[in-house]
DNA sequence: CCTAGTTTGTGCGTCGTCACGACAAACGGG
DNA sequence: CCCGTTTGTCGTGACGACGCACAAACTAGG
């Protein structure tokens, strides 16, 4: 019973920021010397300290709660077409380590990809470590349709694998110091935009978008994951009967009209520089972003193209499942301001619900980190569902400062 | 603490079956004694019994203990264009009472039809308290969009209403004898598809055909509403950009290729006695298999066409959500055998994830009760959550039997 | 400056609930 | 008929939360 209070207590923590314990007790309807055992446990296992007065109201103030993130560390990872990386957040959500390597999953074996990564792993858990943190868990993202079990990769049509073990190869390279977990990378972006505590984030749709189209659903503040674990892949909804031909096979998938390749089809020629792979997306993106500020008409008119496609989709998923918020993350937020418009007229035009449904468009902030952050914020999730599992007074000699 | 491991051993009846109380501490991790004491209290509560041995194995044979559901009763009701109707189910899935009251409620002010409801739940609680059971919640669903807070009717363009605060006129008419709940029909639907402890049925799908089209979502077996309670409005999803304009006054809407209207404009000309609305549906349905079945061109290609469709509209969800089942209520139930090849085929087709992500096509077994007994459920699933809100001892003059 | 009032945090006694161990009961098998 | 096995119940103990009381720390107001 400890247990779940101590939960409690931390989410509450997390979710709504430093306060007393008085306050504690009246949120989550326990005694004061209910909540006060609770956050001494807590302090003692590291996960919580005291800092600052409560200052302002009547009466005696209370000393405030607030989570003390050095304890422990999430790390989460990526496998993708361009590159693998890694993140590790403490459990207050600060950034403690970031690796990243440029490669090109095509011209290499899984093998040499997973090896790649799990050196960029045992370098994170080794920064982790050096601050005095204990690493809880790893999750990584993969490009691509991970069966239920999460652990292999049935198909991964960017990056050229086909059930590849994703789990049990970096088990058998990473041993078994912490859980790990594997999740598609759409997945994983959704969670990262579904920050704990806001409360317009418990029900958003995660759009992103590269060459291909995915992304992730959260309800009520969990992932949907689906039956198999294939939830999220909107790329592929057929949005264009007798369209155009996907990388897929089919016709009318709605990453073939609203993905990065569609955009630069219809905004630039084969030879603009702007399509030239060598260059960093973010070079591109900011390219026609130039473009579009000077008032240049094709590249307006193939934004508009894209931006009335994505709407379309959006709608659909909308009439779905009545986000409180779609994020476009990925190529797509770069482009938000001269997406927004038309997004927001496809969907108010295509939506049943009146006003959207009362949902919101909105670009995410959080670039390309997004899965790897979102892999973090899993692997933490263990400690908050249970506290104790984290090493009693770890490492009690840095002391508390 | 009582109360949640209560409710976990009445969950644990109802989803794995009668069991002795030996079973059911393993199970849910406590200990006999534990099993033992919360079983004694639940029998206090007249909420299980006792019934029969566990013969065959080796050891002394342990007495089974299952959900003795004749203390309460959920009641679910429904407002529809053609009826108004109620049940309640006692808490082991029974019914007690049912009530079925047809009318037209373009004819009638929606105050007119609320009577008639209140009408119909008044004998619907008489029905129950006579059989000695007492009503714990009463879940009403209604054809249209309703806000989050579900207790008024947004826009319900099938029933003609705006703004209709549904909740609150059935408080003033019913009293606040227990507790009412508004929620779309389409939800509830999907409720009552989702059985509890069919592991197959916790990841559903559900599409409801009549004229208009629309359904609910259900994930991790529970059901998913929205930001704004708007999910599940499928109807509405644009699928054929360009195509027929729908009632909703878009164009394209997946109920203008995949509702009833689309199969009998394709399959029967005007004058066809199978499009009389005096008909019943289910009458009109059989006569559409009879012609089917005698190998009519021209209804086969109508249903082949509608069928497309329905897949279409299937394989655009699935890739979002990979549930493990998608059903097809409604009208879609009766014409079963005929739709189902083309919709399977059209699922293969539209689905990235390998074998359609596992998804199987079924139908539905609960014709137009669906609604109503989704709506019990809900109401029953409050004395799932915390069975000591029941009433200890409520009836004990019936005694055991 | 001092007092009254308010709110916080902690300590103590009590209670409820579960875990643990023991024991009688009820069965199958040799 | 006896033995091993499994079930259900009962006592004991531990653990955590509740209720209450009390000291501490602050504001407000004269």
């Amino acid at each position: 019973m400890r247990s779940p209070n101590l939960s409690l207590v931390l989410r509450q923590l997390r979710d709504q920021g430093p306060r007393s314990r008085a306050r504690l007790a009246t949120d989550l309807g326990l005694t004061r010397s209910a909540a006060s055992t609770l956050v001494a446990e807590l302090e003692e296992l590291g996960l919580v300290r005291t800092a600052g007065v409560e200052r302002g109201g009547v009466g005696r103030p209370g000393s405030l709660v607030e989570i003390d993130g050095r304890a422990v560390c999430g790390i989460g990872a990526e496998i993708n077409v361009n590159h693998v990386s890694t993140i590790a957040l403490d459990l207050s959500g600060q950034v403690v380590a970031e690796h990243r390597l440029a490669l090109d999953a095509h011209r290499l074996t899984a093998d040499e990809v997973l090896d790649k990564l799990a050196e960029l792993v045992r370098r994170t858990d080794a920064d982790v470590r050096t601050v005095g943190a204990t690493p809880v868990g790893l999750t990584v993202g993969v490009a691509g349709l991970l069966d239920s079990a999460r652990e292999v990769l049935a198909v991964g049509p960017n990056l050229g694998w086909r059930d590849v073990p994703v789990g049990a190869g970096l088990r058998a390279r990473l041993g078994a110091a912490y859980p790990l977990g594997v999740e598609n990378e759409g997945n994983l972006a959704a969670i990262a935009e579904a920050v704990p505590g806001d409360a317009t984030r418990q029900d958003i749709l995660v759009i992103f978008g590269e060459v291909g189209v995915g992304g992730g659903i959260v309800a009520g503040g969990r992932l949907l994951r689906g039956h198999q674990g294939y939830a999220g892949e909107f790329g592929h909804m057929i949005v264009e009967p007798g369209g155009r031909r996907c990388g897929c096979g089919r016709v009318g998938c709605w990453e073939t009209v609203a993905g990065l390749r569609a955009l630069l089809d219809a905004a630039a020629d084969p030879d603009d520089p702007v399509r030239d792979p060598a260059l960093s997306l973010d070079d591109r993106i900011a390219e026609i972003n130039r473009r579009a500020d000077l008032g240049d008409t094709r590249t307006r008119a193939a934004l508009d193209q894209v931006a009335g496609w994505i709407g379309v989709g959006a709608a659909l998923l909308t009439n779905a499942l009545n986000p409180a918020a779609i994020v476009l993350s990925g190529y797509f937020a770069g482009l938000g301001q001269q997406l927004r418009p038309l997004i927001e007229e496809q969907l108010q035009a295509g939506v049943l619900a009146p006003y959207s449904g009362g949902t919101r468009v909105e670009f995410s902030t959080l670039g390309f980190t997004a899965a790897v952050r979102g892999g973090a914020a899993v692997a933490l999730e263990a400690v908050f569902d249970d506290p104790t599992l984290v090493a009693p007074r770890a490492a009690l000699v840095g002391g508390t400062r």
